[in-house]
DNA sequence: CTGAAAGCGCTTACAG
DNA sequence: CTGAAAGCGCTTACAG
């Protein structure tokens, strides 16, 4: 059996009450005392059962994180860094990957405080059932979850995407491809293209000089292989924007394997703002939501509408920034 | 605030006991009540709260799996199989992705009925001090936790990689690399290629005819890099055994990409069973634990020795199996 | 500053 | 077959 309360109480020589005042650092407990009593704890290996906590408390401290898979870096990185933000204020994450309607009932059963729900890889789940809860929901773009207290927390993807053109162009690039999952079933991917569209339109662009790669997906290898196809181009542009940081790794080196040089043959600029694309062979000029402040924005808006009793929507889009590293030179280079 | 059998009682005209009695299929309740009670839970959208549950029955129905990332494709799917073992035993399956010592901390916390452990991917977790638990822990090899409660469940490995080699030495190959993660510092990826070099040994290959390759990780990119290396080698392997799924499925593109005909130019056989193989541009050759039987047998292992309330440890090592597939043939081809 | 009491939502003997 | 009671481990007014 677990050591309990009651086990410290009865050793340390005290009510279990005043055992519960001092593992919770009240004010109402002798220094002395409360000393004496997290010492025991620590001896006895006391863990706090969440269960009655919760019960009593009315909050169990935990919030579920519903995921589709961490095979995308920039994803992990998002969860690990949710993970963090909600650790700070003593929030424990939990994971599951179930279908969401289970997932989603696993988490009301467990009466996690609040959900954080990923849309964005799993397109097939806009036809599974609507589920309602009471539970404050935060998704990462939109959802097909209908919760009375819920949050979007989204990027201005478009105006990253316009914002990566304006920026190529302005170095004198005049053919740019954009490349990337451009999957008519993914709203968030449709959105980055709608996003270059409009920059490449804005700059004067011809509709020849700018210009789409269908990547059909967004891993490495989605990457990779278009940046295969990129080098048996006619008229390859002289830079690329790439839509998620998989693409990028890969068309990278793609590129360098096939012998292109970048930036000096070939710019690049990559959607998705992870401190991991410094990292790569060539560090690569970013433009999207940095992680951090995302990961950070997204455990705000979970306890401030957890915080808030009532119904509640709200919608926060990030602005995307640009950051510049080796990756993009002027042209001609 | 949620449903509780209270409101359920209140609605249905009986005592809340017979609405837990009636919810927990419980004989004791005549059918008629326990069909109105039932669709009256459901109308409400009653979920049970398993704070109170767990507390009350000191079970929590809830295994909590410690995982260091999803990113491999075979560590996935097996994870999908232990989920779907335990739900069918009624066990709500949670992931963390914290580290080690937290992660059972917070299990701890949550009062789950078991771990599952998968060491494999974080050889730096190692160095992590070590974890004393009561609770029943599975572990996929070895582990530094050290619990009173405590499985290994793993594969023949060394059987895998010799059953492999003689197979393709069958087919009259004489040339057999092996092309996996060959760090050092992973116990798992030392087995493999101790089962390579023995099942060469035992074939009579001499050390100039079976090499190993190393890949340095177990990742597509991997594969794929250590293909490209393949390709440019003097005196290339008429036959190649692959350390893991995703190296297979890189190595499989580099050699396509490269113009080697698989099996034709070039038979492959991969470690991993999973049903993944059999979808690659080639279908693969597997040599290995079938993934459903793995996670049958890790889900198996956690319920015994959850069943069992002393101290307990035991070991289950599974054979492995080599399912034929289209990508080797008989040398020269 | 400390302790006794009530109660969170549920299950499970026990009595009827 | 149904219900009243005790209790799981904890927190939190309330009394002292």
């Amino acid at each position: 059996m677990n050591v309990t309360i009651k086990d410290i109480a009865r050793l340390a020589g005290v009510s279990y009450s005043t055992v519960s005042k001092a593992l919770n650092d009240s004010p109402l407990v002798k220094t002395d005392t409360r000393r004496r009593i997290v010492e025991l704890a620590r001896q006895l290996g006391y863990e706090p059962n969440l269960a009655a906590k919760s019960l009593v408390s009315r909050r169990s401290m935990t919030v579920g994180v519903l995921l589709p898979s961490l095979e995308r870096v920039a994803l992990s990185a998002l969860v690990g860094r949710i993970n963090d933000a909600l650790a700070t204020r003593g929030y424990e994450v939990i994971l599951s990957i179930l279908p969401p309607t289970s997932a989603i009932r696993l988490f009301q059963r467990l009466q996690v405080d609040g959900i954080v729900v990923f849309e964005d890889i799993t397109p097939e789940a806009r036809h599974v059932e609507t589920v309602t809860t009471d539970i404050p929901v935060v998704s990462i773009g939109a959802s097909h979850l209908v919760g009375s207290r819920f949050a979007v927390v989204d990027v201005r993807r478009k105006d990253a995407l316009r914002e990566a053109v304006r920026y190529l162009a302005g170095l004198g690039h005049k053919r740019i491809a954009y490349i990337g999952d451009a999957r008519e079933s993914d709203s968030k991917q449709q959105e980055k293209v709608a996003g270059f569209m409009e920059g490449a339109f804005a700059c004067g662009l011809s509709a020849g000089d700018a210009f789409v790669l269908n990547s059909g997906g967004n891993t490495w290898r989605h990457g990779y292989d278009a940046g295969r196809r990129l080098l048996e181009l006619d008229g390859r542009p002289t830079a690329v924007i790439t839509g998620a940081f998989d693409v990028t790794a890969g068309l990278l080196r793609a590129a360098l394997d096939g012998g292109l040089r970048v930036p000096d043959d070939l710019s690049l600029v990559s959607y998705d703002h992870i401190p991991q694309l410094a990292e790569l062979d060539v560090p690569v000029t970013a433009v999207g939501a940095p992680v951090d402040a995302f990961g950070e924005r997204i455990a705000e808006a979970l306890l401030d509408i957890m915080a808030d009793s009532g119904p509640i929507r709200r919608e926060t889009h990030l602005d995307a920034v640009l950051e510049e590293r080796a990756s993009a030179v002027r042209f001609p280079g």
